[in-house]
DNA sequence: AGTTCATATTCGTTTCCGCGAATGTGAACT
DNA sequence: AGTTCACATTCGCGGAAACGAATATGAACT
């Protein structure tokens, strides 16, 4: 599954790795599941992109094994996996980490707990079930 | 200087950092450097690509601040840099590391070791300086 | 059955990236 | 001065990637 990819190039794995790093959108997607699985209306909200640009970027991160999906209802959340390999595990960690402290990624995190935690939720989002640790 | 990259996009210094590990040459050319400085002229002929493309990948990792450059009369020698970031210095670290295992990489390193300590080098390579850790 | 809502995918366009070819630069010579 | 060699840069082109708009899918309802 992981290394179906290396057909296409040579260094398969790798590059599918990197080039989905190598994205501003991807790279917030990823910091947004920083703290557990969120929503897909969830990322559309807080980071004010449409949403078929959110899909394309989440199956992409799928595709390189970054994240794995859920179903519940209509609804699909979306979390961090840890890449099979171990390099790529370490790597991806320290990714985040890094991510972790970027300023303007920290503004999309509490943007994210701002639109959750919401006494009155945005129309879009009435009765969307909210991501791990931001219940009320 | 590494900041200056940030006035294009947001994020830039991660944007650049990733885009640079995000294609095959560019990662070749690293990996051919993990034993010590490597002249231009050894990475045309290991990786038999044309000069051009391989001073433009060049540009690029140096304007990531991955790799620096000195010289020596006509000839140019590159060597690997630990970013200033030091979560990406972690992530450069661990990249190298992964690049060491792939059995595509160590047969560049091979074909280094062996254009380098040849007896008679190609005609290309004719008093061209040997890479550190290489010498016959 | 049909309808609605959340998400995924396709379509056509644009934008960006890597490429080869040609040219430029700069150092070490005669 | 000019020439040669090693490398850097510029140029225009082709292919890949990202985009918005439209459409498809699929689940939960009436």
């Amino acid at each position: 599954m992981f290394s179906m990819a290396k057909a296409k190039r040579p260094f398969g794995d790798e590059l599918l790795f990197f080039r989905a790093l190598a994205d501003y959108t991807r790279l917030r997607l990823l910091n947004l599941m920083t703290d557990g699985e969120v929503c897909v209306c969830f990322f559309v909200e807080v980071l004010r992109v449409n949403q078929p640009k959110i899909s394309r970027h989440l199956a992409y991160l799928r595709r390189a094994g970054m994240v794995a999906a859920r179903r519940e209802g209509k609804w699909m959340h979306y979390r961090i996996v840890e890449p099979p390999d171990p390099h790529a595990a370490r790597i991806f960690k320290e990714v985040r980490a890094w991510l972790k402290e970027d300023a303007l990624m920290q503004r999309d995190r509490q943007r994210l707990i701002k639109v959750c935690c919401a006494p009155q939720p945005p129309v879009q989002l009435r009765g969307a079930p909210r991501p791990a640790n931001y219940e009320l």
